[in-house]
DNA sequence: TGCACATATAAGCATATACTTATATTATAA
DNA sequence: TTATAATATAAGTATATGCTTATATGTGCA
C-alpha cells in the first residue's frame, strides 16, 4: 500500500475508535468477512445493545457500513474511507481475528444469508 | 519494516493514547528531535500543566523517555516499546510536524542545550 | 542562601464514555 | 393479523477524560 497523508484531526478521530478493545475486535472481524451484530454478540461476549451501540459508532465515523438483508443487519469495512490506510494498517499488527469466526462456524452458529 | 504482531489489548491501549489531537501531535514532533516541555507549549499553544499531563500519560504508557538536562526535560520516542510499529506506521500517515518546530527556530525559541 | 525558571503534581469540575435495563422498530413466518 | 426474532434507540449511571487554577519540586545562578 502506498503513502497516503491523512489529516491529523480525522487521523485521530479514527484512532480514537480503534482505541477501544471491543472496536478494534470488531474491525478485525470485518477485515475478513460481513459480520452481522448476533455474531459479534456470539464472539465477544457482550450484551446485544453493547455491540450496537459500538457499531453505530463506527459507522457514524464511517469506518464500517451496513447492508440489511433480510432481518439481519451485516456490517463490513467501508475501504474507501478515508484513514482506511490507518486501519489497514492497525490491522495488520493486531492478532487475527479469523479463528473466532471459524470457531462459530464450527458450532453452527454462523449466520447464512442469501436474500 | 516488517509485519510485527502486537497483542490486541496493548494495540487497543496505545490506539487510545493516539487517539487524542495534543497527543498525536507531541508524538509527531518527538518523530523527529527530542523536545522539552515548552516547546510543546509554545507549539501547541496550550498551557503547561495540560501539556505536562499527556506527557505524563505518553511515558506511563512507555511510548516516551524522558530525559533531564540541566533544568529541561527532553522527551523523545521509546523505539523499543512493544507497540512502536504501530506508532511508526501512523505517525508515516499524518502530516510531517517538523515544520512546527522550524518555525520555533526562526523565532528562536528553540532550546539548545549541552549540559 | 535565596530567587527565578522549568516542570510536575494535586484538586476541582464539566463533559465524554461504556455499560445497564427497558422499549421501539423492522422483517419473517405462522 | 399476530407472534417472534434481530436490531436500534432511549434513559440512567458510574467512571474516565481533559481541562483549569493553585502549589510543589528540582535546577541554575547571584
Amino acid at each position: 500500500m502506498e503513502k497516503t497523508i491523512i489529516e491529523l484531526e480525522q487521523a485521530a478521530q479514527t484512532l480514537k475508535l480503534l482505541g477501544d478493545k471491543t472496536r478494534l475486535t470488531i474491525l478485525g472481524l470485518v477485515k475478513d468477512s460481513e459480520c452481522c451484530v448476533c455474531e459479534f454478540v456470539e464472539v465477544l461476549q457482550m450484551s446485544q445493545p453493547s455491540i450496537s451501540q459500538h457499531l453505530r459508532k463506527l459507522r457514524d465515523a464511517g469506518l464500517v457500513k451496513e447492508q440489511r438483508r433480510g432481518q439481519w443487519i451485516f456490517y463490513s469495512l467501508n475501504r474507501e474511507h478515508a484513514t482506511y490506510p490507518i486501519i489497514h494498517q492497525v490491522l495488520e499488527q493486531i492478532p487475527d481475528q479469523k479463528e473466532k469466526l471459524t470457531a462459530l462456524e464450527e458450532a453452527g452458529l454462523r449466520i447464512q444469508c442469501d436474500s
